[in-house]
DNA sequence: TCATTTGCTTGAGTGACTCAAGGATTATTG
DNA sequence: CAATAATCCTTGAGTCACTCAAGCAAATGA
């Protein structure tokens, strides 16, 4: 379990929620995760191959060294979750996509992270509009 | 840089905007502690010293495991940050301490953690109550 | 006192991450 | 077109976070 990314004595309520919500959820994530033998980061990158995607690209979108990105796809290989093909387009790179069982494994991942949901689901439609509303406003 | 916590598809905008929350906090912490050449976790353990705590608190209140403590605490020791002193009401424990220097870091890593400061100041008081109350309701 | 529990450390092992270097291919450009 | 440069990815070395199992030392309790 990675350790929490908090300031213990926030210094307002607002900043204090904030960090709480942040910790719930990367638990969250965590013990989703781990329920199906995956390290978050390999859930992440699971996650992201709806459509076969390029080392690169994943790399730059997850904002990571390359070299990070080919170990995570190694494991998901090793586990049998992804596939990588050559790129017909480019010989260079190499297309990873998930494989029947990937994508079983990634619906089993994505009922088991439920906090995002049900920590919304508690929320009616009003509260969630006005929340998104803060949040991006927050954010700048 | 660790690599996001997100579904990739969100189902909701609220979701996605909690994702993106998240993602922002986490890399904004990463980032500052950087900034002060310490890992997250080394910046989190500094940040709970207030002040002196036992191994053990530490990693109870953490979630994690003792040795992993124990070996955070060694590399903030050898930075200077902090020191390990025997607990006088108990022979076995250690007493982990911020060290005059340590201060001095935690203090610029609250300083340069300034995202949920930030963030929080973008928004009214009102709002920012707001805001408590709809993370303290979905957070159930 | 003897056994158990508690507090911490050590060692072994996995995984995420970074950087540097290199092989292979594609793109450029003189 | 040929030489050079840029791109895509992998490998290797190294750091750190994390876990579990084992073990020492001191406290607790029968």
């Amino acid at each position: 379990m990675a350790l929490p990314n908090g300031p213990v004595p926030a210094s307002s309520e607002a900043e204090a929620a904030l960090f709480d919500l942040v910790d719930v959820y990367d638990r969250a994530y965590e013990t989703a995760a781990a329920e199906l033998s995956l390290s978050p980061a390999q859930a992440c990158v699971l996650g992201r191959l709806d459509e076969p995607r390029g080392m690169g690209v994943l790399a730059k979108e997850l904002g990571c060294d390359a070299s990070n990105i080919t170990q995570i796809v190694v494991r998901l290989e090793a586990l049998g979750l992804v596939a990588r093909e050559p790129d017909p387009r480019d010989r260079r790179a190499r297309l990873v996509a998930r494989t029947p069982r990937g994508n079983e494994v990634n619906h089993q991942f994505a009922a088991a992270f439920s906090f995002a949901r049900t920590a919304v689901g508690r929320l009616s439609p009003d509260e969630q509009d006005q929340l998104t509303a803060l949040l991006r406003k927050a954010l700048g």
